[in-house]
DNA sequence: ATTGCTGCAAACGCTTTGCAGAACA
DNA sequence: TGTTCTGCAAAGCGTTTGCAGCAAT
């Protein structure tokens, strides 16, 4: 509930910051996606606001899914088809582990990683605004 | 010149093992993919090896990248919109930089990365098979 | 009242597929 | 000859867009 109230809070910001309406159907596709954990993707947040009463049109699922991505509240990872979302926690960046089997994802997260990678770019004259590092195997389970 | 003819020589193997059949078209395909390089996306492929005079389908040339790819021959990197591919040269990994101003396309390799990497997944008990780590931004020219 | 947002359906871009005929083994 | 591959066109899938009506300012 807190969670929600926090994003709910920095869309407000966003909207009126950008000069954008603040309307019913965008809080309430926070509102949802707040519900759904984990990696979803467009569809499936569409048909759980659908069945939960609280419906948005497919279209308008995309486009606010979009502004939510410019608003820095959720992130998108792209994957072969179908791109893939989830709640981004401000100061909190990790990266994925897909594994092959199960299709379960994993999220982690190392700081040596983060300044290795900065390292490189800083040596390479390059100046990163942001980077997705994927990683497919297997996890524990699935290797018997 | 060295370089198709060792890429035939793969394909050849591949097609032999896998009980494939050897036909025209898959080494018009290869030897397509060795003129452009760098990246290329599906369609580019196509339309060069039309121009070329050394047409195939549209068809064909997405069912041969496929084919290509489990052969290890190309890599595919998925990125928004249409994948991209290039040529994989044995025993060499890179990853890459996004320019999202002049959508320049540029490779990296560090070892220590790498290792980090390989780590990191021992670490958390998981046993990679592949990865890919994109960093977007802005590279030096477009710098200022 | 003005402007931006929404829903609908149609279009989109990339990719895959069903089928009949052609090429390989 | 038997089976696989190819080309064509059509369908597929996730996503975007044009437009008319609706809601926020």
């Amino acid at each position: 509930m807190k969670r929600a109230g926090k994003l709910r809070e920095r869309l407000k910001t966003y909207l009126e910051n950008e000069g954008l309406r603040i309307t019913k159907v965008r809080f309430n596709v926070v509102e949802a996606l707040t519900e759904m954990d984990g990696h979803f993707d467009a569809d499936s947040l569409y048909f759980y606001m659908r069945q939960r009463g609280r419906s948005a049109s497919r279209a308008t699922v995309y486009r606010t899914l979009d502004l939510l991505h410019d608003a820095g509240i959720v992130y998108r990872i792209s994957t072969e088809g179908q791109a893939l979302y989830e709640v981004m926690n401000i100061d909190e960046h990790h990266d994925h582990m897909f594994c092959i089997n199960c299709n379960q994802i994993y999220e982690f997260y190392n700081k040596n990683l983060e300044k290795l990678q900065d390292k490189i770019c800083h040596e390479n004259g390059f100046k990163p605004t942001r980077h997705s590092l994927r990683i497919w195997g297997l996890c524990k389970e699935c290797q018997e």
